[in-house]
DNA sequence: ATGTTCATGTGTACACTGTCCACAAGAGTA
DNA sequence: TACTCTTGTGGACAGTGTACACATGAACAT
């Protein structure tokens, strides 16, 4: 029963959880160093084990790192539910609506700046209108950044902010411009812009949104 | 004198120019696979050279990666540049401006549906604000796609489109949103979706451009 | 308790990658 | 003609993904 779990040794044969074992290594790896990090030997070594013994668990390197880019989604989705809370409802029921799709934004690039490197995992196994809502991708509360993005814009219909409408596809215009910003912030021009730059920047790209649903 | 460039048969010693055989032979491999595809034995293979030969023209993988990532850039520029000549000025120096905008947009998302191998790896390595103008990354008219954008954006201001104060900080509110809808359509949630559905997001895209800049 | 089964982990092996080192070829120059 | 410096070669090594045959032991039926 003395279970070790996180710690590498191990006395049993079998390893315990040796699938979330590897996942975790492999977030680990993803955080410091990207997608290209995510190295299956490496986190068999982590884990304690021989290179093959992934293989009972995930058919393919390709297999282990879409997990864990699944995995990193969820904790952009944790970012952005964290950013609602920080901004609950006031009781003026447009405003907040208006209010909870900034937080998606600010959560969004919250994340892509605090964790470049499972932002860019996450990101870097391709992906499908099917499995947006995959609950492999979700986060602690049971949602994906993309259903995120779906209740903001239907509290937006709801109080009259958007019209119903143009309801239909808003999403992808949301999602595109932050995910857009997310990149440039991480990986593009606007790589070493001091916060206080990239913070006006979001907030100018909100704005935009804001107007041009 | 008989060089046979592109073949990879040579009779001479000296290649003749080596660097330029890896870039393009990087580029092919790029467009079928992505940057990671870019493997940097398999160039100098296709270049008919020796592995180790391309250490004399890069100091890295990374380093020839990087090279072969700004002359994505700059086949980007190019079908920009594509897209304004489609569409000619008509006279109406204001819809003019507006429609440049619009074809920096329709470019860039028609490269990334074209080439995804390109685009993918164009957006592969970090970049940041001093090299976004890098003559490197510019096409055969030596503009970059930033620069691009900033050309579009200088004609709304001109035309009195754009309110002037709006003007700095504008190509990345641009760049952004395009931007992320070509990741979008590449390796999100589009992915898969017909041609006439993209056409539509992408026109909804840009309209909210040209309300809420 | 005992024997069997089958998921799970091990060991060995192979092809392939990036990259280091010492050496070779030969174009350009003294 | 001899010397030099750039460019390409050959061999080697560590590290990677992954296939195949084999070992272990937990769970279950007897």
């Amino acid at each position: 029963m003395s279970d070790e779990r996180a710690v590498n040794a191990r006395t049993t044969y079998r390893h315990g959880d040796l699938r979330e074992a590897l996942v975790e290594a492999g977030v680990e790896m993803a955080r410091e160093g990207g997608p290209r990090a995510v190295v299956l030997r490496e986190a068999t070594r982590r884990a304690g084990v021989s290179p093959n013994a992934a293989y009972r668990h995930f058919t393919d390197r390709d297999a282990l790192l879409q997990v864990v880019s699944d995995t990193c989604l969820g904790f952009a989705a944790d970012r952005i539910e964290a950013e609602f809370d920080a901004h609950p409802p006031t009781g003026d029921a447009e405003a907040d609506a208006r209010m909870m799709l900034r937080s998606v934004g600010t959560g969004y690039i919250g994340f892509a700046r605090e964790e470049p490197g499972l932002f860019r995992t996450a990101f870097s196994v391709p992906d499908n209108l099917q499995r947006a809502g995959d609950a492999s991708k979700a986060g602690r509360r049971g949602r994906t950044p993309f259903q995120l993005v779906g209740l903001a814009l239907d509290a937006l219909v709801a109080t009259g902010v958007l019209p119903p409408e143009r309801r239909p596809g808003a999403e992808f215009q949301a999602w595109a411009t932050v995910h857009g910003l997310g990149m440039l912030v991480i990986d593009g021009p606007l790589r070493g812009l001091t916060d206080p730059m990239i913070d006006a920047a979001t907030e100018r790209l909100l704005d935009m949104v804001d107007r041009g649903l």
